[in-house]
DNA sequence: AATTGCATGTAAGGAGTTACATGATTAA
DNA sequence: TTAATCATGTAACTCCTTACATGCAATT
């Protein structure tokens, strides 16, 4: 009985939610509040990873219930703030989602299906997709070839800029590969 | 008060989902059942969108009762079978989503927040991350390129080809993308 | 004086998946 | 006779976003 209230209450279900495990991977670096962790992924993984103050909060209060955080109420003044440390539990249990392969989620793309169904419109129809499509990518190109430069001169390790440039390079082949795609799409037309 | 009833039970928002005009598209070449329609979405646009039943049979129910479907209910022996056509309006609605350009949804990837937190783990940790990624892409390729073949032969006009192969061709060149992406990675190791 | 940033959270609601429930038909 | 395919649906549940609610501190 008691068993099920705090586990409604408290328990998260870690198999499915990366939210966790992207709250225990920053806690890893340094103990951060809630509104901190928000700000530090908006600036670290923001360009593949996004997390809403009303994932963000419940999560933390979860984790400490759990074991996997503690907690260390700072008053300054009459402003609180919650600061969350990782525990050896935590530990583990980031170690444990590190080491697992990742999860293949089949993605949907809401530009594929227009372009798709401009199969059953006029010709025209087509072209303002593609182009709308080179334009975004144009655009998310040159904000993560500017954070790359920023990663670049960022004092880290090799092994950690390498790992940072990774994810900021994936997102730029992707910006291109999305280039030449609508490019050559464009072309017959 | 029955407006409100009404609108509880039927109405869509179809500003959000995008179902409702995946199945208004596919039912502009056809009528079809639900049943259907789930197979035709996963012979179709399945290698970058899927349905379950669980959304679309009541997205099929609300599309009835905005008049943007017809039914027909067929009684071939004891089996039912519930054969949907769209109408104008569901045609109006469908051009309309059509006509506006896709939304960018930012994305979420865990390949790429596994290779971000591979920096507080040792440097050898972000080798199967990028191995299995190289592989995944691999084997999607291959699929791809076996659609794209199969949609070569396929009878159609030009422009229907075209589209086609375009979303095809996308996910092509993603995979290809992401192999390139792998392999640089892996080689400075 | 007003705005921006710091700081915490909850409530409501939407999209979507999975598991469940049921049953007929057809091919091996 | 057994399995696969055809066929329809609901209920529970999860994840997540958005809107709301509150208030202090620092800067302009």
């Amino acid at each position: 009985m008691l068993d099920r209230y705090i586990c409604e209450i408290y328990l998260l279900d870690m198999s499915r939610s990366r939210t966790p495990f992207v709250v225990l991977g920053l806690l890893l670096w340094e103990p951060m509040s809630g509104y901190d962790l928000k700000s530090t992924i908006e600036r670290t993984v923001g360009h593949f990873w996004q997390e809403s103050y009303g994932q963000l909060y419940p999560t933390l209060k979860a984790l400490h219930a759990e074991g996997h955080v503690t907690l260390d109420v700072e008053a300054a003044g009459a402003r609180q703030r919650k600061v969350y440390a990782i525990t050896p539990a935590g530990r583990a249990a980031f170690s444990d989602w590190l080491a697992q392969p990742h999860e293949v989620t089949p993605a949907r793309n809401e530009l594929l299906l227009k372009v798709f169904f401009a199969s059953v419109a006029e010709p025209h129809a087509l072209v303002p997709h593609l182009e709308a499509a080179r334009r975004q990518a144009q655009e998310r190109l040159e904000v993560l070839v500017a954070i790359r430069e920023a990663v670049r001169v960022e004092e880290a390790t090799d092994h950690q800029r390498r790992c940072w440039l990774l994810t900021v390079e994936y997102g730029i082949r992707m910006a291109e590969a999305t280039i030449g795609w609508a490019t050559d799409g464009l072309e017959p037309g």
